[in-house]
DNA sequence: GTGGTCTAGACCACT
DNA sequence: GTGGTCTAGACCACG
């Protein structure tokens, strides 16, 4: 459900945060369901309880999540919200990168003609 | 011709290697034109010199410019080999991106038509 | 007549002496009633018992209740005995937050009106 | 300039960042300004790096500071962007200590009287 | 020297 | 057993 990539050059927590929003926005994980305890997830994960507790705290002030001493952590919001968030997010990136892909040349015409291509890709491998 | 944000969070050296890959890339700079000397620029940006040293020498691990020790450094790209680098790189995020976009549910439609807007957004900044 | 908010950070005890002081405070709790059991309680809210324990203890050694073994607890102070406890606490509250109020630079003028707003609110709030 | 206080119920890492919240929003640490690096700090407080650490992130994702690599940490917030989310922070703790007390029948008139009895008591403080 | 991340291990409050 | 905080010490990237 959760893996760590090591070469990734982004924090561990970071990608734990990224992963769970996903998994919320994709409805895997639905409200108020219980996440696996932080001890648990660190030792799955081999990695130091602390590290998740950090990714937890993050998803926790960005209202993803919430947090009950004793009990655990649940997720808190729906998974159309935590979809809105997420194409907010990733729109924002989508911004950045056409500013650069403006700033060297690139015109809208291709940049959508490679969006295509990479969304076919993605259609095939799916079709595997 | 180059300025540094200091509150983007990117390291300044990484701000220096994007700004000048751009201004290659966008013929600004030319094959074998000289860049500023490492001390010049430091001067001028009132930055470490070891920071433009390091700048200069990502470039030269790309592949963009050139140095000749005494002499000073070159840029070796030609405009369109340095628009070619840079869309790979850019359509290598955009791929990132889009397996993102695509793993929480968006679809080809709704992200091209987000990528047009953002295009026409650039579009009316440089009309003002 | 007691409801557990799970989303609250406050521990769960924390929110049930709350609400029985409240309940005291208000006088619909009256003094030498009988408060509902451990278990009793403990099955309505289906919640731990222990942490109802802890509520009564706590509400024991605030001398807000008394506990008669093998018969239950019981409310100890009038009404009155426990509004005043409860303004002693509000006011030392009120105390520290106009201390940081004032601390950066919020007048009484301003912070009076806020007040006032803030009570009105409530009266509309009643009207409903 | 910043002290802790042990006897305080909150993490250390809290009061740090009320602190230097409110120094902000007092004016005294001023846009752009240098802040005690994490190491520093740590010393003169006597508590472990990481904790202040921990703090400045909190204010970082506050957008009260910004860090830069190498360099330090800077205040980002103007002292009337700072007053004003202070403001709003005292005045949500307001609603909810109003809400308390008008739930245990403290009336308006009442709680106005005690505030301008602790501002009146401030002022004479200051007086000293 | 500076911030950022991670590990290891400890203690506390809560259920 | 669960989350939350803290300490101690290490390593990396940056300037």
């Amino acid at each position: 459900m959760i893996t760590i990539d090591y070469k990734d050059r982004r924090p561990i927590y970071e990608q734990i945060v990224e992963r769970i929003s996903q998994l919320v926005a994709g409805g895997v994980l639905k409200p108020d369901e219980q996440l696996p305890s932080v001890r648990q997830l660190a030792l799955e994960l081999s990695i130091n309880p602390n590290t998740i507790q950090r990714a937890y705290s993050e998803l926790e002030s960005a209202g993803i999540i919430y947090a009950q001493k004793g009990k655990g952590n649940f997720v808190s919001l729906s998974s159309d919200d935590a979809k809105k968030g997420f194409k907010r997010l990733i729109f924002t990136k989508l911004n950045d990168l056409i500013v650069q892909a403006d700033s060297c040349g690139i015109e809208q015409a291709e940049f959508v003609g490679e969006c295509a291509r990479i969304y076919q890709g993605l259609g095939e491998g799916k079709g595997k």
